[in-house]
RNA sequence: GGAGGGAUGGCAGAGUCUGGUUUAAUGCGGCGGUCUUGAAAACCGUUGUCCUUCACGGGACCGGGGGUUCGAAUCCCUCUCCCUCCGCCA
């Protein structure tokens, strides 16, 4: 969510960050809005103050007086309801209008229509060489048991996976190398709630714009998560934090939602995309001149582990129009998947500035004000991605898989071999 | 699931029965100062958030929402959360 005295001192810098992202707002009209909103304030703002004088003479007033006095105010009190009836009709339609507006872009994201347009800012590691064909993650996961898609289809339907053996293992050598990891940065590790409350959709802007792509249960009102990032950036909502405490970080581990509404037909098979995966997730809660810097330190932290991993991945500066609504800048890390050729989705980090700090109302104490704060997230493993990743590019001619020495002491074993019964 | 109790500032806690000088008492904590070689103690001062106004000022906020009233922390309705006990449970 925007404010609104910066839009109105800051109207056409709001108006071209939001072009960036091909987005066309009326801000005058938002702006008119909230005058007649000002306005309403004023006036009733004045007939309270009448009333509160007016009570405090009747209190003290002798008995014989009081009846005149009251019948006297019987008008004021009404014109106030009636008052304060339109100011907040008025006040609805800003929220309402407001809560659309997406968070404009920065300068430094590329302008473009088609998600082609973002930009491969440079190319880390060697692209693997295999004396083979090497195989795609459904494969290497069926011939070694690793991955079972059509019992998943049975019993939850299509894009659902069973993790087995050495891949469930797996996964959890990465969450306590991530962990770990983290832990070392200075980040909080935490398992947060997936059943959040409308209210950290809303704040973290993932509600209203991408309903379509969120679970709902049925008699409670709460939402699944799609990242635990909704459950982080709400754990500080309503609250103000010191200047010195930030940035304040959190390694959030969390099981992932998404229906995935309209992908039919892409990404089909395997694990690359489904509607339930895992997830660690880096979070931040930075001071507002600071959130750029921080935004690159969690991408350096997200090129680490790539590296760790030993993977051969692009920078990419996402541009405009791939961007989602609180976000202000955006970058992804493709990595190369030999069984697809191809660079593919990872990994994904956001400025999203004071936008989901302002909705959540997250702020800082300074000595002049109080601000709202900027919130950074970044993917820290995707793990069900990063599993393929690490199958698809340690695959080995015997048909076994190696896996990246530092997992080794995590994960109890340094390769998954054939089965040998 | 059943029964009862509760939600007031950073924290503790009065005010609710009986609506009106309550700009929410008091204590603790925090910050500043006096004193001190330094510290503690003591004493003095200060200490919420938001909206609105160029400013002076005005207004709102006692868990959320609604109602009664000239006037609500206080009365009524409703929702949420917390605590105690019972039942069930990984």
């Amino acid at each position: 969510m925007l404010s609104i005295p910066y839009i109105r001192k800051n109207l056409e810098e709001v108006k071209a960050g939001l072009e960036r992202k091909n987005v066309v707002v009326n801000l005058e009209r938002l702006l008119k809005l909230d005058d007649k909103r000002r306005q309403l304030k004023t006036e009733t703002d004045k007939l309270r103050s009448k009333q509160n004088k007016a009570s405090k003479e009747i209190g003290a007033a002798p008995a014989e007086k009081k009846q005149a006095k009251i019948k006297e105010m019987k008008s004021v009190s009404d014109d106030l309801k009636s008052g304060l009836a339109e100011l907040e009709k008025t006040e609805n339609k800003v929220k309402e209008m407001l809560i659309t507006i997406p968070n404009p872009a920065h300068k430094t994201v590329p302008k473009g229509k088609k998600d082609t347009d973002s930009v491969v800012i440079r190319t880390e590691g060697k692209k693997p060489v295999f004396g083979f064909k090497p195989k795609d993650h459904v494969e290497l996961g069926k011939t070694l048991d690793l991955m079972d898609v059509e019992r998943a289809a049975k019993v939850s339907g299509s894009r659902f996976v069973y993790l087995k053996n050495e891949l469930a293992l797996l996964e959890y050598a990465l969450v306590q190398y991530a962990f770990n990891k983290l832990k070392s940065k200075g980040f909080t590790p935490v398992v947060p709630p997936v059943l959040v409350k409308g209210m950290a959709m809303y704040g973290t802007g993932f509600l209203p714009a991408d309903e379509s792509q969120i679970y709902k249960t049925e008699h409670d009102d709460l939402y699944l998560v799609g990242t635990s990032e909704v459950s982080i950036a709400g754990y500080h909502a309503d609250e103000i934090l010191n200047e010195d405490e930030l940035p304040k970080r959190y390694a959030g581990f969390s099981t992932c939602f998404r229906r995935e509404a309209g992908t039919y037909g892409k990404d089909m098979g395997g694990m690359f995309r489904v509607h339930q995966f895992d997830k660690v997730e880096m979070f931040s809660f930075a001071k507002p001149d600071e959130s750029y810097q921080e935004h690159d330190f969690i991408l350096s932290i997200e090129e680490e582990i790539m590296k760790d991993m030993g993977l051969h991945y692009n920078v990419v500066n996402i541009c405009g129009c791939d961007l989602g609504v609180s976000a202000a800048k955006k970058y992804d890390l493709d990595v190369y998947l030999p069984g697809q050729d191809a660079f593919r989705e990872l990994t994904s980090t956001s400025n999203t500035t004071d936008y989901q700090a302002r909705r959540l109302n997250i702020r800082m104490r300074t000595e002049k004000e109080n601000v709202n704060v900027h919130t950074v997230n970044g993917t820290a493993i995707a793990l069900g991605r990063m599993l393929i990743a690490l199958m698809e590019n340690g695959q080995q001619k015997d048909g076994s898989i190696k896996i990246p020495g530092v997992l080794h002491k995590y994960a109890g074993f340094e390769k998954i071999g054939p089965k040998s019964s």
